[in-house]
DNA sequence: CAAGCGAATGAGACCGGTCTCAACATAGCG
DNA sequence: CGCTATGTTGAGACCGGTCTCATTCGCTTG
């Protein structure tokens, strides 16, 4: 049906309403099924646009409707496979429902992220889900609610933000995992984490960006107390943003007068860097330093050793994410505002005995 | 200056004009910054702009202008790290071009992405990208030139298609690779796929969905020949759709009168499962089975011993598929019509010696 | 000083759909 | 038989931008 010739105008309602000897309204109403229409009519509205290979043109049916069927999504970054999971129980929910997704990486940048927020309501998505990049600054996502669009943030809460959010409940798990280590006789535990912030130390007063590895230091520091053992500030280290600044930082805590015997990696690209840099140096775990890593993905058994890990169900913090969204594009009443998925501690092979020093 | 009663309707052009005391051309023409504007209007306007806070509706945009500053994306498995790394690549330069991206995840089914395609044109992107699920079904291929769209294939070309591919040249590589089995004494060389065929089995005459699987293949059987083996169709699995297929298929390998001594895992994915029904069995890498992978990750080094891979360029295969793709929108010449990125095998320790039959 | 030219501006068509409203036909009812 | 209720259809406004065209104005130039 498609000759060499048509592929430079689109044929619209107009030119089927014309083949088929009917007004534009009433071409209309045949093909989008909606008003009341004659059946002899139908059809000969839908043989044309058969005929003709119509198409409806999204843009044009989007920009009277207001909606247009597409829903933003704004992560930090899809290469790690943690949002890149995220990513595909966002997709699988969103394409059940009919809705398409316009994914945007912000490389945990605010100001793209700011950017992309921006970018995505002019394109009148109808709804957004943001892993924000940082706690403080929100006035764009403040835009989204004022634009009257949903907004679900993903993975991370924002306080002072009255939006939904669908995180991992974390905090016990990463007090399970210090236990774990705790238990095994450990009390130099180090926490490594990508995130950045004003200075590299620790103290309680200490603010972060993202409440998700808030919440990991909190279920650490809590466990850690619990057996009267004070957070120490150069144990606890932040800025690990790529593989350079992870292997400088382990060295680091490797090089400390007391140096940890235990290391909790904030997710699995960390993990690998600091896992590398101790091979590199001749380290083995558990025997010469135990291991924890956040996140659980299927290469973790087969490591050297297998990784003890806290596997978070992120799949489906995707999934109750897209699905929150769309209750609300759809009107419905939506229960929760803060959604909690359980994480659970993976024991397998990476924490042992402290050993003895030499 | 957002008052807490304009979230219903965003203002326009025509709001802006209003208040600037111009017309809605003049205003438009300030704001789109093209005709001609005096200073003072010009000034007069975009001030105007501020205060109400306005912005463009890309939609209303882009449907007359006809290009709508978003390229679709079409992949089989976002989760798959493959196409999760090609994917930031993609979009690096798309963001980099001031393009956005859309998603649509097939799940590597056809219809999935036929449909895909159709909403994506019906959306009005002004170009794809594809990793098409089959070389067999193609039509929907068409279209998208018919619809005068650019097309670029990755990882993947589709024969008798005049589109654009971006591929890893990884015939080499799977030679080199097969090679080093050879060299290390191995003559029953296994090779698991995901692909779904007619048959299950091998044939010369077999003719698969996906060029870079026949790649693959062509690359190892080459090798088998010119050191005069011929391919055994009982060693050569497709079918490896998800975990319980690729262990199953693992075992059947394993209970073959004469087994394999080792086997060449398709994608990381497969790599996995076929290592974990391995390790389930009390076989060991490389002592028992000599084991490589297609495509190389972090973790691929730190796994139980390190594996030996074919390493693929895939965010560059990503890069280079965008940038393509943006030069054709740009109506710049597209020089090659089959772009090749070179894989390289990295050797570790998953391959080894022959074991002694016991 | 009149003609000529370019810059600035406004009116309104247009993109391709949706949707309101009025016109008309037919059927049901008193 | 007249009147209304219901169903079907067409004309045209509308969404929010872009863009063409005609008009007006100021300035140069012969």
């Amino acid at each position: 049906m498609v000759e060499p010739g048509d592929r430079q105008r689109a044929t619209t309602v107009a030119d089927v309403a014309r083949r088929a000897g009917v007004s534009k309204a009433t071409a209309a109403r045949a093909l989008g099924d909606y008003g009341a229409v004659s059946d002899s009519v139908r059809e000969r509205v839908q043989a044309a646009a058969e005929d003709l290979d119509y198409r409806p043109n999204e843009l044009a049916r989007s920009m009277n409707t207001g909606r247009s069927k597409t829903i933003g999504v704004i992560v930090g970054d899809i290469e790690n496979g943690y949002f890149g999971l995220a990513m595909r129980g966002i997709s699988d929910t969103a394409k059940a429902a009919g809705y398409d997704v316009i994914l945007i990486n912000t490389s945990e940048n605010v100001q793209t992220e700011i950017d992309a927020v921006r970018v995505l309501l002019d394109k009148r998505v109808d709804g957004l889900i943001v892993a924000p990049a940082s706690s403080f600054h929100i006035e764009h996502l403040r835009r989204v609610d004022d634009s009257g669009r949903p907004l679900v943030l993903l993975d991370r809460r924002v306080p002072g933000l009255e939006a939904v959010s669908v995180e991992v409940d974390i905090a016990p798990s990463a007090s399970d995992a210090t236990a774990a280590l705790l238990d095994a006789g450990h009390t130099r535990i180090a926490f490594v984490s990508a995130l950045q912030t004003e200075g590299e130390g620790y103290s309680d007063r200490l603010q972060l960006r993202v409440s998700s590895v808030t919440d990991r230091l909190a279920g650490i520091v809590s466990a850690l107390r619990s057996r009267g053992i004070e957070p120490s500030a150069d144990l606890i280290r932040f800025g690990a943003l790529g593989p350079e600044r992870t292997r400088a930082i382990t060295g680091e805590l490797l090089e400390l007068e007391d140096p940890p015997t235990a290391i909790l990696a904030s997710d699995s690209l960390i993990a690998l860097d600091v896992l590398r840099t101790l091979r590199d140096r001749g380290l083995r775990v558990p025997d010469d330093l135990s291991f924890v890593m956040f996140d659980d993905f299927d290469w973790a058994a087969l490591t050297d050793p297998p990784l003890t890990v806290v596997a978070q169900p992120i799949y489906d913090v995707g999934v109750a994410a897209a699905t929150i969204l769309l209750r609300r594009l759809a009107g419905l009443p939506h229960d929760d505002v803060r959604a909690r998925l359980p994480a659970t501690l993976v024991l397998r092979d990476s924490v042992g005995p402290v050993p003895v020093r030499a």
